[in-house]
DNA sequence: GCACACTATGTCAGAACTGACATAGTGGGA
DNA sequence: TCCCACTATGTCAGTTCTGACATAGTGTGC
């Protein structure tokens, strides 16, 4: 029953007690780079996870209307999320613009395609330089078990595919030149 | 105001007249590597198009309650395709749910965690070795402006991805191994 | 004392997407 | 001749996601 933007909530509140707005905050960067959500669709999903009873919150006084609400897993969210992280994942359809863009590349102005991958190139060598100071801040993998193993890990994922994706603009852009004009 | 789903009927249409039918087959393989749609997302997606003049159809009869529609590019659609193709991509938010289970992973048994990645990585070199093939068939890319040349990008950029993803998995199936148990 | 950025929670309308349901002609094989 | 797989178009309910709107306390600097 559980949606996968649930799991990604009971994934970051495994690390300690999070308002909503926390949540909100660590689902732009570092979790946002493989699963975002916006803060309406945050405090919508908190709802339903509290009437599971895989959540529970403290209620403190704090800015608002409403007040703050620290919440934290319950044993019964922590023994969901242990069983779900094994589980293999649902297929999700993949939807990639730029590659679709690509698909219909052929019916475009060589110059403004140029354009097009040149600035994906700058895009993604940027953030590849991002994550590999990164990577050099934790100076070796933490060992499985350990929570900053996990964003090890996903970093490690990011770090080979933004390696992908610079290389694939590059013979792109190959291609469009070696072809003239 | 035309959806990242209309130009992808509209990059298809591009190639070649084809039926609703036709266009829910063709997002499931090749297109469907980079943009999947169901037909029910189609045949109403079709409406909206054509209600904004970029398809046009023919009936002929047919096989269903409302006999067929053979669909075709207009020239406003085909125009609007052309200025779409070399505009930014929107940014989609990434979502995959593999690297949101890494995320957790630190919390899951090795022991099912490894049959997880193996699993993946399975499925990862099946479906290289099926891009490899593909790719083999092709003899060289053919030049831009020719409509081979959108197949042998998009298929490019997939056999990088399945290596990047195949060597994800393996060096997480050895950080797994090198911990014991 | 006031303005402003930040913290904090929520609703709602609408778009995008999924999966089930409904209907019916065509062509090939047993 | 009958059955079945395939071709073919469509609706609908429900879920997920986005972006705008609404409200209000807290802490810093001028």
């Amino acid at each position: 029953m559980t949606s996968t933007l649930g799991f990604a909530i009971l994934a970051v509140l495994a690390r300690g007690e999070r308002t909503g707005y926390d949540l909100a905050a660590a689902m732009r960067t570092p979790v946002g780079y493989f699963w975002t959500a916006g803060h309406s669709q945050i405090h919508a999903e908190l709802q339903k996870l509290r009437a599971g009873g895989l959540v529970g919150f403290e209620a403190e006084h704090g800015p608002g209307p409403q007040g703050k609400k620290v919440y934290h897993l319950t044993a019964d969210g922590l023994a969901e999320l242990r069983a779900w992280v094994t589980e293999p994942p649902r297929a999700r359809p993949e939807r990639d613009e730029l590659v679709l863009k690509t698909y219909a590349s052929w019916l475009a102005e060589p110059g403004l395609l140029r354009r097009l991958f040149a600035d994906q190139l700058a895009m993604h060598e940027e953030r590849l330089a991002d994550y590999e100071r990164e990577e050099a801040a934790f100076g070796g993998p933490p060992p499985p078990g350990d929570p900053r193993f996990g964003n090890y890990a996903t970093l490690w994922c990011g770090l080979g595919y933004e390696r992908h994706r610079v290389e694939w603009c590059r013979w792109m852009l190959e291609r469009l030149s070696s072809a003239g004009a």
